[in-house]
DNA sequence: TCAACTAACACGTTTGAACGGC
DNA sequence: AGCCGTTCAAACGTGTTAGTTG
C-alpha cells in the first residue's frame, strides 16, 4: 500500500518514493525512460542472478520450435523448468513464483509441417501463478541447490480447481520467475519483486503435439515417454513423417508470418527486425500484465544482449489508450526462430526489476498464490 | 470437411510403505 | 531404537490413437 516501507533485494529499507508506482501500461514502457537510469536503479537493488538449468535441452527444442502439451487435468512441462540462484540475503526470506506470460497477441496453427499466424490471440484465460512449494525459504536454502519446478502442470481447463497454470492451445508463452523477499507468504505484497526470464523457454502450448521433431527429441529425452522410443509400440509413426529443414522451415515461417501480416497491420518495424531478436516481446504487451508497478528492464549480462528489450524509438506506439490487438500486431509473430541466445556461453536469466509495491488486490490475480494460503 | 480437442490405452518411471539386516 | 538398503505394488506421467466436437 502507498505509503509503506518496501524492503529491497539487498535488505536496506527504501522510501515509498524510491518505488515509483504507476498502473499505465503507457507510462511503465515510456520509450523515453533511459534504459542505463533503470538499470542503474537495479543494479543498486542487489545483484540476485538466475541461472537456467539444463539450458542445452531447452535450446535443442527451441530450434525446432517447443511445443508443450496442455491438457484439462493439467500436463507437466517438458523440459521442465528449473533454475539456480546466486546473491541472494543468506538469511533473508524469498517466495519463488513462476507465472506464464504470453509472447505475442497471436493465435497458431500448425499448417504444413510448420507454425502460421492463425488468428488474434484468444482473451487471456485467468492468470495464475505457482509458487515453488519451498516459499518462503532463506536464501541459503534456495542457493543450496537447484530449484525445479518439475510439478507445475499446465491445463487448458479455464475452470481447473487444481491451481494449476491455465493456458490457451495454440498460443505462444513463456514461463517468468519472480523472487520476492518476503518473510511469509502473507506479506509478499509488500516485497521487492525481481523477475527474470530465460529466451530459449518460449513454447507454444498445444493440446496434442504438432511437430513430429519435437515428439521424437521428447521421446528420446523424457524418462517417462521411454515406451515410446525406438523398437516401442508406436516409434514407427514418427518415421514416417515428412520433415523440413530448420533453415528451410524458419524462413517459410518467416515468409508466411510477415504475408499474413502484411495489409496494413505490419510496421516498419517488423520488416526490419529480425526473427531472432524478436522472441521476446514483453515490452509489447503491457495490457497483458496488469501489476501496478514499475517494470524496469535491466540486461543482466553483455552475453544477452540478443535479448535485450525491444528498441521502442522505433515503434510507433501511442502515448496511451494502446489497443492491444494493435499493438500486437506491430510484433512480429516469431515462428520459434533460431535463438542468437545460443551463442551466450552463460544463460543468465533476462533480469527485470520489478519493484513491486501495490496493494493486495494485485496479488489476488494468483488463485494458486490463495490456494497456498 | 477439417482442425482442434478428449479420453482411453499401454508402457515405463516414481514413490512410499513394508521388510530385513546391521 | 535407529539407520540403511532392498523389494514391490500402486500411483503417476508419457505419447499415441480413435473418436468427438465445433
Amino acid at each position: 500500500p502507498e505509503g509503506t516501507d518496501a524492503a529491497s533485494p539487498t535488505g536496506s529499507r527504501l522510501r515509498p518514493s524510491e518505488f515509483v508506482v504507476n498502473s499505465s501500461s503507457a507510462s511503465r514502457l515510456n520509450p523515453s525512460l533511459p534504459l542505463s537510469q533503470s538499470a542503474a536503479h537495479s543494479y543498486q537493488q542487489g545483484c540476485i542472478r538466475m541461472t537456467l538449468e539444463n539450458a542445452e535441452l531447452w535450446k535443442s527444442f527451441h530450434r525446432i520450435g517447443t511445443e508443450m502439451i496442455i491438457t484439462k487435468h493439467g500436463r507437466r512441462m517438458f523440459p521442465h523448468c528449473s533454475i539456480s540462484l546466486s546473491g541472494l540475503q543468506p538469511l533473508a526470506n524469498y517466495v519463488i513464483m513462476v507465472d506464464m506470460v504470453p509472447v505475442d497477441g497471436f493465435k497458431y496453427k500448425w499448417k504444413k509441417e510448420q507454425w502460421e499466424v492463425a488468428e488474434k490471440a484468444e482473451p487471456q484465460p485467468p492468470r495464475r501463478t505457482y509458487l515453488h512449494p519451498d516459499s518462503p525459504a532463506v536464501g541459503a536454502h534456495w542457493m543450496k541447490k537447484s530449484l525445479s519446478f518439475l510439478k507445475m502442470k499446465l491445463t487448458n481447463n479455464t475452470l481447473d480447481q487444481h491451481g494449476h497454470i491455465i493456458l490457451h492451445s495454440m498460443h505462444r508463452y513463456y514461463p517468468r520467475f519472480h523472487v520476492i523477499q518476503a518473510d511469509s507468504l502473507y506479506t509478499v505484497c509488500w516485497g521487492a519483486v525481481q523477475t527474470f526470464s530465460f529466451p530459449e523457454t518460449v513454447f507454444t502450448a498445444v493440446t496434442a503435439y504438432q511437430n513430429p521433431k519435437v515428439t521424437k527429441l521428447k521421446i528420446d529425452h523424457n524418462p517417462f515417454a521411454k515406451g515410446f522410443r525406438e523398437g516401442g509400440t508406436h516409434s514407427h509413426s514418427l518415421q514416417r513423417m515428412p520433415c523440413t529443414s530448420q533453415s528451410v522451415q524458419a524462413e517459410q515461417n518467416k515468409a508466411s508470418t510477415l504475408k499474413l501480416l502484411n495489409g496494413g497491420h505490419l510496421s516498419s518495424w517488423a520488416l526490419e527486425q529480425d526473427s531472432s531478436e524478436s522472441i521476446h516481446s514483453e515490452p509489447l504487451e503491457p495490457q497483458e500484465y496488469d501489476y501496478s508497478y514499475e517494470e524496469q528492464m535491466v540486461p543482466a549480462s553483455a552475453a544477452y544482449q540478443p535479448y535485450r528489450s525491444v528498441e521502442y524509438g522505433k515503434l510507433p506506439l501511442p502515448s496511451s489508450d494502446v489497443d492491444p490487438a494493435q499493438t500486437l500486431f506491430r510484433s512480429p509473430p516469431p515462428p520459434h526462430p533460431p535463438s542468437t541466445t545460443e551463442q551466450a556461453t552463460q544463460h543468465q536469466g533476462y533480469y527485470h526489476s520489478h519493484h513491486h509495491h501495490s496493494n493486495a488486490s494485485d496479488w489476488s490475480q494468483h488463485p494458486l498464490f490463495c490456494y497456498s494460503c
